[in-house]
Order: structure tokens, then sequence, then C-alpha cells
DNA sequence: TCTTGACTTGGAGTCGACTCCAAGTTATAG
DNA sequence: CTATAACTTGGAGTCGACTCCAAGTCAAGA
């Protein structure tokens, strides 16, 4: 039962849908540890390894960078986060970004349905956030009060309820 | 009442979020169509292309490359897309990601709660589409059926109830 | 023994999406 | 009249995330 069952780097990507380069690269910018070698040098990879790869490949689908995956990543090797206040508040704030992901999302997929229905509704796809958590070039840091603002999505020419107030 | 507030690029990127270099490289790339220009050359935009600004936002926001949102960005300005099946159908199939990304976005919200609530529970990540929708890049096309396997994020060492049933 | 295939490495190239720059124009303020 | 600010343009540069390539190793089969 020591037989853990190990793949090699092609099972692994057709495993995890993430390519054999891509998986190469992770290793490579250190986003993944260092693989286990065969004595020719071949990369061994096991479940474990496999789920990891799976949370970045998760985790890219929200949108992050690699680069802030990685104390997720820690956090995923690692046992528990409550020891790491820091993490817990990542944890938190990716948290949040997400949550409005989800809802900004959610808008879309209502336009989507308006649209497939022929209805002309509003919708709004403002979120409160900002998302410049990962993104601190921007000069303009102002709260940008758009929330209330009507977002009257394939604008019909300008025509529906749109209340000028301007900010 | 013809006076239909104008708004200069400027005000315009602080009313989208959008940088006005970024509004420009939209107009370059045709994603957005060349804006009204005032007598000096000056660039003029109105609610109605500012919703558009903001559509793509929310669109990037879900991850769409820009290329891929010009029909969406038709639709948008155009007023009913039941004209358009072929339409319709990307209307269908990016809703269809959209929806799945929702369910990428939700189970990594769990992962998160989980994860701050100490529990241990396994969590799964992986959806049952593939996201080559906009990628055709890859070979390996394989149905790459993992939706059944058990995501146990964090991979506590490969500790948690782990059925190596090889794929 | 030679070839094939699955891998290794380092490094170069690509692509999308900006982001920045230099040079020029125009309007207003001092 | 000049300087400042707000814009214009075309084009170059950057950055993240791959993606591809060439050269090499190694094991197994014809």
């Amino acid at each position: 039962m020591k037989e853990e069952q190990t793949f090699t780097i092609k099972q692994t990507a057709k495993e995890t849908g993430i390519s054999e380069d891509t998986i190469r690269y992770y290793e490579k910018i250190a986003l993944l540890s260092r693989a286990e070698r065969k004595d020719n040098g071949h990369r061994v990879y096991r479940q474990e390894n496999i789920e990891t790869i799976r949370l970045i490949s998760c985790l890219k689908k929200t949108g992050m960078p690699l680069e802030e995956m990685r104390p997720f990543l820690a956090v995923s090797t690692d046992a528990d986060p409550a020891e790491y206040p820091e993490l817990v508040e990542l944890l938190r704030s990716h948290r949040e970004n997400i949550v409005s992901q989800i809802s900004s999302l959610q808008q879309v997929v209502d336009f989507i349905d308006m649209k497939l229905e022929k209805g002309r509704y509003r919708r709004d796809c403002s979120d409160e956030i900002q998302d410049d958590v990962s993104e601190n070039r921007m000069e303009e840091s102002k709260p940008k009060s758009v929330s209330t603002v009507q977002m009257s999505y394939f604008s019909v020419s300008a025509g529906v309820g749109k209340s000028p107030n301007s900010v």
C-alpha cells in the first residue's frame, strides 16, 4: 500500500487539463515546487501534486494572477491557515473579490437571458469593489461611485431611462 | 433637451474606471467605434458610449478576451439579437461558460470558507465543461473525465480519502 | 545497432492587453 | 505672448502567461 500511484507529466497534463509545457513553466517559476525525478530525470507526480495543479487551475478560473496564488498554495500544502493571520486576511479579501465577481457574472448572465428573451430590461453590472486589489498602477484611486448608475446594457441608441447624474 | 450631456475622455475614464489610454486603445483596435470629435479633434463621449465601455469592462470581468466581445458589442448597439441566429448561439454558449465559471468561483468561495472555518472538507472544483471554447490550441481534446475526482484542496500531504481510480 | 518515443533543459518567441512616450495642436489663464 | 493643461497621433515598450524549439538523455523494440 506504499504504492501511491504516480503519474508522468503527460498523464498529469491530461489529468489536470494543464499542458505539459505549462506544468513545467509553473515549476520553472516556482509556483509548483520542484517535482520529484526518477533516475532518468523524468518528473514524477502523485495525487497530491495533481491536486495542487488543479487548485492552480481553479484559481486561474477566478482570474487570479499566478503571482497571487503563491500564498494560496502555501495554505494549500500547509495545514491550517488560522496560524497565519495575514493569510487569513488574504483569504478573506479574495473571497470578497470572488463574491463580487460572481455577481458581475450573474449580471452578465441576466443580460444574456434578457437578450435571449428579447426583453428590454436594464441591468447594472458595476460592482462596488474596485478591482485594483492586485493592481496598483492606476493613478486615479477615487472611489468612483458608480454603484447607482444604471447600466442599460446594449444601450439601445441611448434610449433607456438614463438619468444624467453627472458624477 | 437636445443637450445630451457629453464627456471628455478623461471624464469617461473616471466614469467607467477604464483608463484613457485603454479607451483609446479600444478605439484603435476598433472594439469601440471611432468616437465623435470636437472641432479641435478631441473625443466626445455620451452616455451611450459610456454604457458600451461599461459593457466591455463587465465582459472583461468574465474573462472574455477582447476579440470575443465584438459580437456582443454588436448585439449591444444593435437592437434585437433574435434576428441573428449565430449571435444567439454565441450568447447561449457564453452563458453556459459563465454559469460554469460561477460554479467554479463558488467552489473557491467554499474552499476559502472551509479554510477560514478550519474545517477539513473536500471540495471539487473541476467543472464539466472544457474551457477551450475560445482556445483551440490544445492537441489533447479528450473529455478528461475528472468530474468525479475528489479535489481535496490544500491536499494535506496526501492524507484525505483518495481513491486512486487510475483514469 | 539503430530508431522511436517520452522525456529533459535553457532559452527564444508569441500573444493579448495594455502602458508609456514624444511630438504636435488648441484653448485658456496670467 | 507665453506657458499650462488637455487633448491628439503613431508607435514603441512592457508584462504575464504561456508556447515552441533545439539539443540532449534514456529505455525499449525491430
